[in-house]
DNA sequence: ACTGGCTCCTGAGGGC
DNA sequence: TGCCCTCAGGAGCCAG
């Protein structure tokens, strides 16, 4: 399940390999993702320019316009060379000048394919960020601009839980189930909280730990990318040491309590009774 | 304007 | 060993 850190890990590993190069040939080998995926024509024989990240969306800038790469939750993205065997469940093939294979394998398909034309170049940015699936998502966790007041402000009569509120896109984007949850044991917040009701103090101490947890996630992915375009290394972000994602049932890593286990908005949340107050009341000591 | 529920899909894991 | 069941989840969409 790509979160942010695996998207971004994703994006290192495989820019460096393919911008300049020129697509080749590419090979849509099932269209059935979360959309139909219909591309151009004239795809085959641009260039791309390079590869930015927006949210989870993967950003791969040709010649005349970018294509839109969603991981969904089983998506990944591998450079291999042009002769190796498709795996079942690689449902798109770009193959660039070089005998570099880019293969998108999703068992789900939950994931999603777009093309945008539009060349980057004048006012090509822009009309990228309108494009409807960017257009509304909210600020990036790793921007200097995401703090606790930012969260205070987009919280005001907010009433739905504070991990909903976190997991919403249009509020702060790549923060998924684990990393809310994670983040939220971190600032010693009880998740069901409502937005609203949470201190101006919880949601400093709430976007700082998100900012940390996303960012060692990153670094440590950063460990595995020499094993990119091989094979299958074990995503650095999940060597982290979960305090509470998966754990329900299970005592706290900090006080001993047993951890509780709810559903909030369909989703699976473990929190600590005692280490995590309405308000928010303490870091705990890692 | 908000909010919660639904939906897509396959593979993993548990129970027997 | 094998089968069936349940569950997991990102995020757009829609009804209330």
């Amino acid at each position: 399940m790509p979160e942010l850190p695996e998207v971004e890990t994703t994006r290192r590993g495989v820019a460096p390999l393919l911008t300049g190069r020129r697509l080749e040939s590419l090979l849509v080998r099932d269209h059935r993702l979360r959309w139909p995926v219909r591309l151009p024509a004239d795809l085959p024989g641009q260039a791309l320019l390079g590869v930015s990240r927006r949210a989870k969306y993967l950003l791969f800038h040709f010649d005349h316009g970018t294509l839109i790469v969603h991981l969904g939750m089983s998506g990944s993205l591998r450079v291999l060379p042009v002769q190796m065997p498709y795996r079942k469940h690689d449902h798109l093939v770009a193959n660039f000048t070089g005998g570099h294979s880019l293969r998108l394998h999703d068992p789900r398909r939950f994931g999603s394919v777009h093309w945008h034309a539009g060349d980057p170049a004048g006012d090509g940015e822009a009309a990228l960020a309108g494009h409807w699936l960017l257009a509304r998502l909210g600020i990036e966790p790793l921007d200097a601009a995401f703090n606790g007041q930012y969260l205070k402000t987009r919280a005001r009569k907010r009433k739905l839980a504070v991990k909903s509120f976190i997991m919403d896109a249009r509020v702060v984007v790549g923060v998924g189930n684990i990393y809310a949850s994670e983040a939220l044991f971190l600032a010693g917040i009880r998740p069901t909280v409502p937005a609203g009701r949470v201190t101006l103090a919880a949601f400093e101490a709430l976007a700082r730990e998100i900012g940390n947890v996303l960012g060692a996630a990153i670094r440590m992915g950063g460990t595995t990318l020499r094993d990119f375009v091989n094979q299958d290394g074990n995503p650095g972000y999940f060597q982290q040491t979960l305090y509470v994602y998966g754990r329900g049932g299970e005592p706290c890593r900090i006080c001993g309590s047993t951890l509780k286990s709810v559903r909030l908005a369909g989703r699976a949340t473990v929190y600590c009774p005692k280490c995590q107050k309405a308000q928010g009341f303490r870091k705990p000591e890692c």
